[in-house]
DNA sequence: ATGGTAGTTGAACTA
């Protein structure tokens, strides 16, 4: 798969010293002195890649004070740092070079009067990937400097008032698209994406709705319809996809609070769940990187998991919500998820958004 | 069945 960074295995050391003495530098450690004795080339190269590799936590030294009974320590870094010859010098070993990412999806209802809860939240989780919805601020407004002070790039597309998406992200994300592809619906901005390490983030606020005689849930079934053949149109489809947001549909009886009453309202409605399936149900005719999958729910099956409360109805102080904030991502990144949690928590802080984050931490 | 709250923009709209 082209998104897997390839390993690094580049050690600075074996023009200097030979296999043997390199294996056993990994495996047991070599004093000082016997790195000298053996060294092929220039003793003081060999220390200068030793103190550079030490000073970047590649390797530790540890010194045992000449073998005596005294405990060994291991020599912490500085620069006035010294190796003496009794000292063993440890190569760590390579570790696998996969880390592991916090992608997050997060309705905040306005993202300039919740500045001050997103940058919290920022400093606390240490998100690499946050797509926000309904950011409610035209582009010559969007907080962009404040968020790029927090260590992330930031790229938007908003409008005035009403809905507003924009993509958070330590790294810049490259091949950034706004809006439909084919010009549906260019007056609301409801969706963006870009690309992070070979993977489309796709960014999208789903119509609410209102009601399902009103023309807006019209709107929001012709939304979810030209959403599927946006990311299953082939200039979508070549590479892995992750698409957030906030969907404005629950998508199982666990996923609202009285499933009976529910049924047929807005947000939890056959019409809805036919679109959403479209995304979700197999399909031999579908690209295998446009099959996606419920992240939420490949780790967690409790029911009342609810990402959003209603303000009016004090939603959050009743316990009573929806699971309508999701993370799908393609059937190819499925090993690589690790979890994926709700921070119902920042819900109940002070000046909340009604709905909460939803984060997966995908291993790459 | 109604209205409850929050946000934006300036009395009305969306959620």
């Amino acid at each position: 798969m082209t998104l897997l960074a390839s390993p690094t295995n580049s050690s600075p050391y074996p023009e200097m010293l030979g296999q043997d003495q390199l294996l056993l530098l990994q495996e047991e450690g070599i004093s000082v002195r016997e790195l000298r004795n053996g060294c092929l080339g220039s003793f003081r190269n060999l220390v200068e890649k030793i103190f550079n590799s030490w000073s970047i936590g590649e390797l530790s030294v540890v010194r045992n004070w000449g073998r005596s009974q005294v405990e060994a320590q291991t020599v912490i870094y500085e620069n006035s740092a010294c190796l003496l010859p009794d000292d063993i010098i440890l190569l760590k070993k390579e570790v696998e070079a996969v880390s592991s990412y916090k992608v997050v999806t997060w309705n905040v209802n306005s993202v300039r009067s919740r500045m001050n809860v997103l940058l919290q939240w920022l400093e606390t989780h240490q998100p690499e990937v946050v797509c926000l919805q309904e950011t409610k601020v035209e582009d010559s407004m969007f907080p962009a400097w404040e968020l790029e002070q927090a260590g992330y790039h930031s790229c938007w597309y908003g409008q005035k008032t009403y809905n507003g998406v924009a993509i958070l992200s330590r790294q810049p994300l490259t091949d950034i698209r706004k809006g439909f592809e084919n010009g549906y619906d260019s007056e609301n901005a409801r969706l963006i994406s870009g690309i992070w390490k070979g993977i489309r983030i796709i960014n999208v606020y789903v119509p609410q709705g209102q009601n399902t005689e009103s023309e807006k849930f019209v709107y929001k079934l012709e939304f979810l319809k030209q959403l599927f053949l946006e990311i299953t149109s082939g200039t979508y489809s070549d590479l892995p996809m992750i698409m957030v947001g906030d969907f404005n549909v629950a998508l199982d009886s666990g996923d609202v609070n009285d499933p009976e009453a529910m049924m047929g309202h807005v947000s939890y409605h056959p019409r809805e769940h036919e679109r959403m399936n479209a995304f979700l149900n197999p399909n031999p005719s579908k690209s295998e990187q446009t099959q996606l999958h419920d992240i939420f729910r490949c780790f967690d099956s409790r029911e009342h998991q609810f990402t959003w409360w209603d303000f009016r109805t004090r939603g959050f102080e009743r316990g009573e919500g929806m699971r309508i904030d999701h993370i799908l991502a393609s059937s190819s990144l499925l090993t690589l998820m690790k979890s994926c949690t709700i921070d119902s928590h920042v819900r109940g802080g002070e000046k909340p958004s009604d709905h909460a984050p939803v984060i997966c931490e995908i291993e790459i």
